[in-house]
Order: structure tokens, then C-alpha cells, then sequence
DNA sequence: CTGAAAGCGCTTACAG
DNA sequence: CTGAAAGCGCTTACAG
């Protein structure tokens, strides 16, 4: 049989009530009850049961982590796996487990949510991408449930979010290749409907129309899949409409599919500049330029701005803007 | 406020033990009453508490991850990545939640366990590798709790596990050097206490015997850390005692390390093999041979054999063997 | 086939 | 400063 409250109670010769007040360290208990019951605990070696204690408290101690990923992606994107190292670290320097669940769509998510908060099974939720019209986002918003959001939400009322400064990132990157004469300039995107990729298509359009260089839709292009086949097929497509003289993209993993391309055409001398700075950038040939987004920052934030919500810490912002930085690798450095 | 059975019970007209019953499907209630209760839970949106449901069935369908890392190394071990990847494909799909912590060193891992399951948060454990004298494993049996290990513990009597044949892993890759002519073999293995660096010793050893060359134990090496730059240090240091024709590694990250120093000494024509076969093995110059232990599928199996444990499911064994492949690349490939 | 009651192991408002 | 009692939301042995 289990110990429970109730032998250290009897062995300290005290009530259960005041057992349970020196597990959670209640100032109004007398120093010497304490040690008392401190003592029965040792010696029963007794640890409170965490599931009977979150059933009185309400509250987990558990933040839920949504990897919008199928099956076979699971863990393939390094982006999610940054995140979720800054969300791990702090997290358990506070003490609170994490748990996560992975989905391939938005339905499978959103089931995942309800499961998540209707079982009383997390006491927070942690989103790793926002949607345009995003479902998770309406409901725990809807549920009043606390949650956070790695990327900008459409609407950032009552929210709590972290991301980069995406128009800003991707303006100066555009900036930085007309600056270097390049003016044709293509982009490859991944699906519309996510925030990130509207926002940083902006800073695109915005540096194109600040240079007075007029913006072709036709150099737009969009993916399905953050895959370097994805990103193959795109940059086929756009070499039929117009060869370009620069390509930018919004994920490390389509641009490797962009220099699979122009492998296949070596004369051609386009440059390439990635987003997240994965670990295979540098062994790309030609190692690739990319911007550092700072994916583990952006994590410990998004569990730092979740967890100061749920201990209702004083002062606490809404939101944090992480930093980015273009790392310059050669397929920004063709023309020596 | 909550809906709770209570409020269900009250609207369908029947008691609150019939509504739990027929939320566990209990064959006994009659398909009417099912019916009624049904539309009740669905009229109200009621859904069951689970960490009540924990509480009263001492169950929480959670698996518990044990990810042997510090904080700075968290997921960047793409074995354990892979391995959780496996994990979680399999535990999802039977509706099981997954809880990790990280941990760097065994005192901490140890307290994580206990932690885990004295405070009933979860049903089973599922550890990441095995050690020499594995504490965590000793209180796990100790305490009679559910739990797998990822490697072939010492003492297999009542644990679960899966693992590679790694002795065999390391005795075919050793006899595939010799039989290219390769004799005087340097290995650079990771801790010694790892139980999987001594079954590949041990195959190592075993072959070299099997072919008559004498084990020259200043030709083998252990680093701290399976890291680039341990593997780098011990090469330099394997280099000083004798130049090898040949260095097997216990990983990738180590061979990395391995790599470098023959960059720095390009007329040196020593052949070079891995194990895990992790993403960027194809990536290094020249690109690395790796043994793929498929750790996607220990993970899986991992999960399977615990959870089947969990439900008791008849005839299920006690461990799975997962076959090895050596993925064979340009670094044994030098003599062309 | 269904209900009343006790129990899972805690917490906490209330009373003293 | 401490205790008795009710409550958190379920499950299940027992009785009918």
C-alpha cells in the first residue's frame, strides 16, 4: 500500500490538514509542527501524489506543446526543435512538465487542444505557428484558457505571443541584395494562410517598392511543404517565367531545394539567402546564407510569458520580439 | 462553473456511477440508457476530468522520457530525436500522453524517476540509454515500476528493452575494413560506461582476434562527450601513439571529429566509419559511412513493448533486436 | 441492468 | 496555530 498524508498525519501526531499545509509550506504553521512532520515524512519516505493534489488545486504544472507536424515530419524541422529546447530549458528550471502532441492539420490540432484543456490536463498550451483564421488560437481565446503563441497571432488582444520582427528580417535582407546589385529578385514561400510567411512576403514587397523596383507576381511563388523537394519544384517553376538574379526564401529547407536547382545549372550565377539557420546551411555547396532567427529564444520566451500568466507574476508583458541576424555563407558571396 | 458527471447524470435521469459506466463503455448498461447519456454528455459538451479519472483509476496513460542530456546538448543528439520520434509515433496512436525532462548527469536522472513515479504522474518510463550499474534502472526494478530502456541493460531479467546487435553492429564493420585490406584499426568509442560502448568494443575486438591481428589497446580511445570536438582531441591523440589505417567510431559526432583532423593532414589516406548515420553524415568531406541503427524503430519498439506491459497483453516478449546497416560512403571509399 | 455509498489522496474555508 | 469536515470529479464493489 501507498503512504499517504494520512500515516504521516498519524506518525507526526497531527491532523492530515496540518500535513498538507507543511507540503505546501504554509506560513502559518509553527516552525516546530514542521520539523515534526518533516521528520514522519523522511521516515516513511511519503511523496505527495501529484494527480490527487492537481484534482484539489486545479493546476497540472504541465504546459502542452502543439508540433504541427505529421507522422513523418515529426522532429524534421530543426525550427521546432530550437523551440522546443528554449521551451524545455525553462520550463523545468520553473518545475513544470511538459507534454506534447504532434499534428499534421488543423482539425487534428484544434481535437488536441480541446483534449488538452477539457481533460484538465495542462494548464497552459504553447502553439509553435499562428494561422491565418487559426481555429486553436479561437478556442482557447474562446475558452479563456491560458496560452502562447511562437509567432504573431492576426490578433494580438489578450494574447500572449513571441516572434521575430519577420517584415523587418526580410526587409533588410532584400535591402542587402539590392545594395548589392542584384534587382531581380525572386521569393519562395511556404503556405499563405501562416502569419510568418504574409509578414516577411511584406518586408519582400516593401524593400522591392522602396528601390523602385516594381514587384512581379509572377516571381512570387508559394510551397506546400517546408521540403527541399517543395522547394525544387518552386524554383523550376520560376526559372520557366524568369530567371532571377537573387531568390529568397522563407525556410532553410526550400532553399536547399533551390540549390539543388541551380546545381543542375551551373552557369547561372543566382544568389540565395534561407530562413532559421538549420545546421546543414554551412554544408550546403555553396554553403548558404541565412537568417539566424534565434528559434531556442524564441521558445524560452514563449514558456517564460506562459508561465508568468499562470502564476499571475506582476508586470508581465504580453509579448516578445526575439532578434534576427543574417548569417552570410557563399550563395551570397557568388560574384568574388 | 464545470459540467461535471453530476450535471450529466441529472439531465439523462439516471445516477452518476451509470454516467462513469457508460463512459467507459461498460457492456453492462443497455444500449437505451448508452443512448440517453450520450445525448446528455453531448447536449452539456461534457467531457470527462482526467486527472479525476487518474485519481480514482490510478492511471494517467502518460509515458515518461528520460532524455540524457544537459541543458546546452538538449536534442542535439540526433539518436535521441529519432528515438522519440519512434516513441511518439507509437504511443500516440494507442492514445497515450508524453512527458520528457532532460538531465546531464545520473544523480538528476535518478531524482527525475522518482519524481516520475512516486508522484503517479506516470505509467511507465521509458529510458533514453543504459549505463554500467544504471541506478535509474535498479529503482525502477526496485520500485516495480513499468519501464523500457533504450540498450541492452546487464541484467536483463524482468526489464524491457530494445536494442541494435552491436556487438555484431561492430564486428561486420571492422571485418568489411580488413577484408578491404585495412589492418591496423584505431576505435574511438564514447563513455565506457555505456554498455553500448563496450558490446561494440568487444565486436571490434573480436574480429581483429578473429583475423589474428593483436588488439593494441593504445589504439583505442574513449571521449567524454560525443561531440566533434572530443573526437578531434582523441584522433589527435590516437595520431601521436600511431597513424591507423582505419578509425571506427562509436558516433557520427565523434567521426566529425575525426574528419577534421585528416582535413588538416590531406595525405594521410585513413578510412573512416560512424555510427547512427545521422543527417549530416553525407554532408562532410569526405562524405562519412555510418552504421544506421534505426533508432525510429527502437524508439518505436520501445514504446510497443511498455505499453503493451501496461495493458497486459498476452505473449508480448520481453525485448526486440533492431537490425543494423552500414550505410557505406566516400570515407571508405579512399583508395579508389 | 442500475444506484447508493465509499474511496482515490489531496486542499482549504471555517471554526476555535 | 491547528483540526474536522466538505469538496475536487471520478470509479467500483456491493447490493438489489
Amino acid at each position: 500500500m501507498n503512504i499517504t498524508i494520512k500515516e504521516v498525519a498519524k506518525l507526526a501526531n497531527v491532523s492530515p490538514s496540518t500535513v498538507s499545509r507543511v507540503i505546501a509550506d504554509n506560513p502559518k504553521i509553527s516552525a516546530e509542527t514542521k520539523k515534526i512532520v518533516y521528520q514522519a515524512m523522511e521516515e516513511l519516505k511519503y511523496r505527495p501524489n501529484a494527480i490527487a493534489r492537481s484534482l484539489a488545486n486545479k493546476s497540472t504544472r504541465t504546459l502542452g506543446i502543439i508540433l504541427p507536424s505529421t507522422d513523418e515530419n515529426l522532429f524534421g524541422n530543426p525550427f521546432f526543435i530550437q523551440a522546443m529546447k528554449g521551451i524545455s530549458m525553462y520550463a523545468q528550471k520553473k518545475d513544470y512538465y511538459i507534454m506534447y502532441t504532434h499534428s499534421g492539420n488543423e482539425n487534428e490540432s484544434l481535437n488536441i487542444v480541446m483534449d488538452y484543456i477539457n481533460s484538465k490536463w495542462v494548464d497552459g498550451v504553447i502553439l509553435l505557428t499562428a494561422m491565418e483564421n487559426d481555429r486553436c488560437i479561437a478556442y482557447l481565446k474562446d475558452a479563456d484558457h491560458p496560452f502562447v503563441v511562437i509567432g504573431r497571432p492576426e490578433n494580438t488582444q489578450n494574447t500572449l505571443w513571441v516572434d521575430n520582427d519577420n517584415f523587418q528580417a526580410m526587409y533588410s535582407v532584400v535591402n542587402y541584395l539590392i545594395d548589392k546589385g542584384r534587382s531581380n529578385i525572386g521569393f519562395i514561400g511556404g503556405p499563405q494562410h501562416f502569419n510568418v510567411t504574409k509578414d516577411r512576403l511584406d518586408g519582400y514587397k516593401r524593400a522591392l517598392r522602396v528601390h523602385g523596383i516594381s514587384v512581379d507576381e509572377g516571381m512570387i511563388l508559394s510551397v506546400a511543404d517546408y521540403s527541399e523537394a517543395c522547394g525544387y519544384e518552386a524554383m523550376m517553376n520560376m526559372m520557366k517565367y524568369k530567371i532571377p538574379t537573387a531568390v529568397v526564401t522563407t525556410d532553410d529547407l526550400i532553399s536547399y531545394g533551390v540549390l539543388k536547382v541551380l546545381k543542375e545549372y551551373k552557369d547561372l550565377k543566382i544568389e540565395v539567402v534561407g530562413f532559421n539557420n538549420t545546421p546543414l546551411a554551412s554544408y550546403q555547396t555553396p554553403p548558404l546564407s541565412s537568417v539566424d532567427i534565434n528559434a531556442e529564444k524564441l521558445g524560452y520566451y514563449a514558456a517564460k510569458l506562459l508561465i508568468e500568466k499562470l502564476e499571475k507574476v506582476e508586470g508581465s508583458v504580453n509579448h516578445y520580439i526575439v532578434e534576427t541576424n543574417l548569417i552570410e555563407r557563399e550563395s551570397t558571396d557568388i560574384l568574388k
